[in-house]
DNA sequence: TCCCGTCCTGAATCCAAATTCAACAAGATT
DNA sequence: AATCTTGTTGAATTTGGATTCAGGACGGGA
């Protein structure tokens, strides 16, 4: 099998850098993205899309399961080295959202979300989605909890799920470019639920 | 002009029947809804769409206006002869949500947010409608206030905002299939934060 | 060096959808 | 009854993307 000097076999480059292109292209241009437009992103000819991926539609979902793991990785990431629940809330809450109506990480998500009404992949894959989002706040809200911090409202279960579909809602609001719905001021909105759901302060400056 | 018995100029009727059978057709192929299939759906060919709207896209823009006004107006007849604002809030809540995941109003509006990421005048719409459920949340919520049923956690804008995202964001979820988040659950969960916020019990069977 | 497998291009072809339009049906108007 | 207007079809044409494939570039191994 060829290999790159740094050790990795080049189909699965190749395979990644058609990942990213198909990204970006279902970000531009909707989940009824063209082939050549895939192709054009990647710089590459339709007939070396074709060869790499023989069916399209494998390639876009890959493309999105791809871009869902980024996703969700940089938000842990985000958590590194965050021991106080209440600052890791807050900065979980600040990480679901796009920054601008630009990002295209949560365009590409955008574009998925419309589609999963009639697409069971993709319906599958989102949910998994916000079933680990879901996951990831539960545990902070229980770590709070056991360390005193949080009195919660409910139970853990019911407000992670609302935080993450807080979360996914000012998403789209933010990339429909709502005139004064921006990260900010939809972070305080999350916020202020978090807060009542909490019993926590949850400062703006942590 | 040419009129029916009942009155209208059939221009108009034929009209609205393209609007439902766009609306159909959107529904169940996504934005990128092909000509044919409109014309399918309203029993024509692709020639006499044309006919009545030469360019494909001004259908679509319209389907999709009409769409919102006949969500939102379903809402607000749902209200009819409703004066206790804690009511009138469950049965809001209630009627934001799809029924189960065929709900076709709910999946031509998941469509629509999705290209809403990408087109600015399907974005504007969806603002809009946005702006109109928080509008009408947040009278609600001040009706319930001036009349002491509710004590606000927040200011109406804050908690109206986040209904409406709610609603949103579980109408996505629904609509994706989640195998455990169906119509009673996420209304439910709405109203979880929904007692938070007016600190009213908000009864199940209202 | 020569060969071989991998990867890719560009042209040819295919196909589906959009577009155009002459013709016609059916009411409405005179 | 004759004519005009509106709405529609179906066939012809155009357009644009998908698919196929022969050929060529390039690097690695003999």
């Amino acid at each position: 099998m060829p290999r790159t000097k740094a050790g990795g076999d080049r189909r699965s480059e190749r395979r990644s850098d058609l990942l990213e292109a198909a990204q970006r292209a279902m970000a531009e241009h909707g989940a009824g993205v063209r082939l050549n437009q895939v192709a054009e992103e990647a710089g590459l000819t339709s007939g070396a899309i074709l060869y790499h991926y023989p069916d399209l539609q494998d390639l876009l979902i890959d493309a999105n399961r791809a871009g869902m793991e980024r996703f969700y990785d940089e938000r842990m990431k985000a958590l590194d080295g965050v021991d106080d629940p209440a600052e890791r809330l807050v900065i979980t809450i600040r990480s679901g959202l796009p920054v601008d109506d630009d990002d295209e990480e949560v365009r590409l998500l955008c574009a998925l979300g419309g589609e999963a009404a009639r697409n069971t992949v993709y319906a599958v894959l989102l949910t998994s989605l916000f079933d680990r989002q879901v996951a990831m706040y539960q545990s902070i809200l229980e770590m709070g909890r056991a360390q005193g911090a949080f009195t919660l409202a409910n139970d853990s279960l019911s407000i992670a799920r609302n935080l993450v579909a807080l979360e996914d809602a000012y998403g789209y609001r933010i990339m429909a470019g709502h005139p004064s719905l921006d990260h900010g001021a939809t972070a305080e909105l999350i916020l202020d639920y978090a807060r009542l759901a909490t019993t926590h302060p949850l400062a703006k400056e942590s």
